[in-house]
DNA sequence: CACTTGACCTGTCCGC
DNA sequence: TGCGGACAGGTCAAGT
């Protein structure tokens, strides 16, 4: 089971992680090539080993880890990835909650294994495989495809219910939940803020985007404000493998609406919360809050 | 070009 | 208890 870094989960490693590793010098790399760290040994040794972490930055669902090397270690977690710092000297002492999961650490899907001057760890574990951690120099971060097409950043002050709207006219004969998806109209989204931002704006996943009114993109744009911060106040959503830099799990499922909810009620209306497939993804709706109209039905 | 589908992996859950 | 198939919160390449 699946357990997946969106924008908050990512914003909450990025938090911690720049908290606990600038001021570490990297001693030593464990690495699994070339499937989640493509880079040669040269490279390692070159611009990793013996460098020291000036900060941690994020873009949409991507890790930047800025090292004085002038390479920036570009980490994506996909599905199941996690970054996990441990420091038993320093930040876990016996009985600490996450002592039972940092202590087995490293394990079978270890993928990286970055060890620090003073003995403490950063564990890169990636179940599926799917994510990867590469080394860039700095400068080129930016250029690299995927990060150039990005859209704009939901939680940057710029980002204004009429810029969504021209991000959303890229996509305008799709369905309004594959074009929040798409990372080239709007960085960071995911399945479940997806879900969570249209059911609070009452609007069905496979409404197209043409047909979204402009009052609509309004309430959208600010439902998807609202649930990205609340889960970002709540340390992210942890269905099964999420967890923080510490290793801690969040806790915004407890305030999901529709998401993993099916055949429980809808906390507006009392309708029974159904579960369908739109855009090759699991969507949850309340069918009674979230009508589509009957010419959009195919 | 816009949009959809399949592939990438491993683990778990559900039905037979 | 065992086995096959569907599915998992992401993204990209290849297809229509």
């Amino acid at each position: 089971m699946g357990d997946m870094p969106e924008l908050p989960e990512v914003e909450t490693v990025k938090r911690g992680l720049d908290r606990l590793l600038p001021g570490h010098t990297v001693a030593s790399v464990k690495f699994d090539s070339p499937k989640s760290f493509p880079n040669s040994p040269a490279d390692v040794n070159q611009f990793l080993r013996g460098a020291r972490v000036l900060r941690v930055r994020r873009r949409a669902k991507v890790l930047l880890i800025d090292l004085t090397s002038g390479y920036t270690l570009v980490t994506h977690l996909k599905m199941t990835g996690q970054l996990v710092f441990d420091s038993p000297k320093e930040h876990f002492g016996a009985g600490h909650p996450n002592d039972s999961l940092v202590a087995h650490l490293p394990d079978k899907s270890t993928r990286v294994t970055l060890g620090f001057e003073d003995g403490s760890s950063l564990f890169f574990n990636d179940q599926r495989k799917f994510g990867w951690m590469r080394l860039l120099p700095t400068d080129t971060v930016t250029d690299l495809p995927f990060i150039a097409k990005l859209g704009p950043e939901p939680l940057e002050p710029g980002f204004t219910w009429q810029v969504l709207r021209e991000r959303l006219k890229r996509r305008a004969r799709s369905n309004v939940k594959s074009a929040l998806l798409d990372q080239t109209v709007l960085a960071g989204v995911g399945n479940i803020y997806a879900d969570e931002a249209l059911w609070g704006a009452k609007i069905h996943p496979s409404t197209l985007v043409g047909q979204v009114s402009a009052r609509q993109i309004q309430r959208l744009h600010q439902e998807l404000l609202a649930v990205l911060r609340l889960s970002i106040d709540q340390g992210g959503s942890s269905n099964h493998t999420y967890v923080d830099a510490e290793g801690n799990r969040g806790s915004y499922m407890k305030f999901a609406n529709v998401f993993r909810r099916d055949g429980q009620p809808c906390p507006r209306c009392g309708t029974t919360i159904a579960k369908l497939r739109v855009a090759g993804r699991g969507t949850h709706i309340c069918p009674n809050c979230q009508r589509l109209q009957a010419a959009q039905k195919i």
